[in-house]
DNA sequence: TCCGTGCGTTAGGAACGCGTCAAGATCGGC
DNA sequence: GCCGATCTTGACGCGTTCCTAACGCACGGA
């Protein structure tokens, strides 16, 4: 767990890289940029940074490929940069093992917020958490085992199987196809109203307020999100 | 509980056991490897090593025989390695006795955590007493026997298993594919009437009311599980 | 303003899993 | 070779779970 964090920011127009660069530093980060996939990936391998900021539209290599080319021996997390439009793109890189994205044009808080919140979690899987604990609930994945209120919650076993899944990806951006395949079988990928059917049946078990979740996210269009308040 | 924990390492990729091991041995690990499964049984014969790292994607002999090859004699805990899409894969490996499993690509920390976490299992369960007291019964490991109300409770071989593995795995959910393996042989895993069966039996020689157990529980769908009522 | 899309919610019928019982089949000791 | 104990196998009933379809609602674009 360093004490400044290096961050890797990997897009080709100047104009963002300094933005960013400048709004990082002055938070005590460490940054390294880079304008081509190429380079990013050479920088990665050079620099061990502790997140990565990548935009999907570069020049030369896919950013998807980017994507793939660092998930191949390191786990770091990726936030992926893209214009509003290109959703497939988005769910695509989601898909080849991105953490997270944000959509162009972005307010440089969102976008720390981000960045904090994935760094975090990267913490948070060094210190090793088989048993979350929120202030509503209890998991316990090597047990599984859901406790709350002191009393134990019954979950079905597909109910149980997309708990697991969102809470071992915790604040990780889970894309409906992926949560599919790793819950029914690789087979399935479109039935997205399994999922809406079955959320819902775990926000009302588990969730303060179901109807306003604040543990089960649902991020339109792409897919959904575990994530424990901070507050 | 040596003062130096012997790990083998047994990975076909040069580089991903290179990096294991420089970590590995910077924290005071001493390091065996092994690049194919056939060494990696000869090794682990030979050094009696206190943890395994294995890869499933190993050239010749499959990577869940390697599992069982080491099954048959050592309880080593086994950390399995495998690419993020191997579900099933990764399921057949605990179902052959894996202790746990981390995808590649992996971080070192994760890697670190998880590893610390099996050793601490094994030394915990050394030195864990065989003897299981509740209000209604007794379990003796060692003896492999059960007392109940002054009287012994003659239990069959069979009844015996199951109420073993339950108790030896204190509190976890053992699935059904699991009991039976270890009850009845590897090559079992679908008769879950079986199951029904002696599970019925056992809550009926041991449970102070059959019908509702307070001990043996089964988790509908997914397995059995013994505690002990905290009240 | 109207439509299309995506998500949440609900309800009902089919399919499945579990407990139970009892009748063969198999094993082991005498 | 017999007999009791133990394990396997099948059938039945019941409760639960899963899938499916339909509806409502909010949002965004034409």
């Amino acid at each position: 767990m360093p004490d400044r964090f290096r961050i890797l920011v990997v897009d080709d127009e100047p104009g963002i890289v300094r933005a960013l660069g400048i709004n990082l530093k002055a938070l005590g980060y460490q940054v390294e940029t880079a304008a081509s996939g190429e380079e990013a990936l050479r920088k990665a391998a050079d620099h061990r940074p502790d997140a990565v900021i990548l935009d999907l539209g570069l020049p030369g290599i896919d950013g998807i490929d980017v994507i793939r080319g660092l998930r191949v021996w390191t786990n770091v997390p990726i936030i992926v940069l893209s214009v509003r439009e290109a959703e497939r793109e988005k769910i695509a890189a989601l898909d080849a093992g991105a953490d997270d994205y944000v959509t162009k044009p972005f307010g440089m808080g969102e976008m720390l917020a981000r960045l904090r919140a994935a760094l975090r979690r990267e913490i948070d899987e060094e210190a090793e958490a088989p048993v979350i604990e929120t202030a509503d609930f209890t998991i316990d994945l090597a047990v599984k085992r859901v406790m709350r209120g002191g009393s134990e919650v019954k979950l079905t076993p597909t109910e149980w199987g997309v708990v697991e899944v969102l809470v071992r990806h915790q604040g990780k951006l889970v894309s409906q196809t992926q949560l599919l395949k790793e819950v029914w079988g690789p087979q399935y990928g479109e039935e997205t109203n399994y999922l809406r059917v079955f959320i819902a049946q775990v926000r009302r078990k588990l969730e303060p307020q179901p109807s306003t979740p604040r543990y089960f996210i649902t991020e339109p269009g792409m897919g959904y999100r575990f994530q424990v308040p901070t507050a």
